[in-house]
DNA sequence: TCTTAAGGATAGTAATGCTATCATTGAGGA
DNA sequence: TCCTCAATGATAGCATTACTATCCTTAAGA
């Protein structure tokens, strides 16, 4: 059986739907691995067009800018990640179980999905640690948040906040906790690959520490005695 | 008894040392001002002139861009935290004691310091929150890391990952507890301002709130039984 | 066949991110 | 006292960025 994966995005994300043509799948499909060659600060639609062999003036007629674009990758992967997690949780029963699969899938090299021709999820997620957090951290954020662009990550962490409570619904901070877990995920693997002394993991830079780590400091915090 | 506070800064942030000069006092004055004002991507040199009644060409004897600057500016908060934490724990046996000064020092609204004339702490409390993680997050940092521009972080990361490590020299991850807790006392207190539905303070947004959640983290995690 | 939307080609404009040059001034040394 | 030189101001200029606009071609659908 052959499937294809399909996301549905938010409509303020893009001016046009880059998922119904072969010139917006091409955007998708370079500006990932343009980001991730260049880093966002200089990344531009220019270059960008120039890499696809197309015009400036026809990604503009996708993407507001390319902070919305950012956005819109960032959105997409956070909702393909939930995916990820409702399916690897699916039937399963312990809530401390289910915690540690998802730990597992934030904090692991990701590989690329077949099922999404012209995403390569694991430069996405090399993305997302590096270039995640500035959707967000901008004068804009109150605004972005009213059209609703970062529901997919808040809806991530409602999911692990959930599985928190089910583990110990007395724990107070299932929401921080949740957001935390996944900001760390990827901290601490930007600072094992680039500041390792900010790290315990500089020495054989072996992303399973980081795994070990977060699960000790999930299951410490929330089975207090 | 009137005290002035000097902190000396790495040779490389600078192209001009900025507190040896009345232009040099007025560009920290007004760049802390302006990136509070405009948050650091609107924020331009043209305009930090033309609030200063300067020049451009002026502010670029001092930095050579608007990235160097807010390295600075980041690097001039963590020694002064490093400075404040140090004070403030000085005589003090009792580890975990040390700890609590520490995560509160780092999750409370700061005051301005009166030994430092054109630094407003409270603002660049602020900046740091929102822009702090722009300083390293980019295709720079190793280059950056190797002119030691990220040291003050470094150091303070430093000096708290041996604070955990008093109070339970058995714990495993010292430095990324201790990293986890300076980023996580930033970002939940942006999450709380911007995103409240990532974290447990959305009602009241008090930074206190932010304290017993670190604190109960840190707590459970190296006290584990 | 007609319409229309998508996309290519090209141009243009304001702002950004610098660099360079030249003139002024004021403090310190000869 | 004069000289020098470093700091600053003033101005210009240039490549790139971040768009917007217009016009043309083409291919699909009614």
């Amino acid at each position: 059986m052959e499937i294809q994966l399909q996301i549905k995005m938010n409509e303020k994300l893009f001016l046009r739907n880059p998922e119904q043509s072969e010139l917006g799948k091409k955007i998708i499909l370079h500006s990932i691995q343009l980001i991730h060659k260049k880093g966002f600060e200089d990344f531009t639609f220019k270059k960008l067009a120039k890499e696809m062999g197309s015009t400036e003036a026809g990604i503009y007629r996708y993407f507001e800018n390319k902070h919305k674009l950012l956005i819109y990758l960032t959105a997409w992967y956070w909702s393909w990640l939930e995916y990820q997690v409702t399916f690897h949780t699916n039937n399963i029963k312990d809530s401390m179980v289910k915690l540690k699969i998802v730990i597992k899938l934030l904090a692991s090299t990701v590989e690329d999905d077949i099922r999404t021709d012209h995403i390569n999820e694991n430069i996405l997620h090399q993305i997302i640690i590096t270039e995640g957090s500035k959707t967000y951290l901008t004068r804009n954020v109150s605004e972005d948040n009213k059209d609703q662009l970062f529901k997919p990550y808040k809806d991530l962490c409602a999911v692990i906040g959930n599985m928190i409570l089910e583990c110990n619904s007395n724990y107070k901070y299932p929401k921080s906790l949740a957001s935390t877990i996944i900001e760390m995920a990827h901290f601490q693997n930007f600072f094992m690959n680039n500041l390792p002394s900010l790290t315990d993991f500089g020495g054989n830079k072996d992303e399973l520490e980081i795994i070990y780590f977060l699960e000790d400091l999930v299951f410490s915090t929330i089975h207090r005695t």
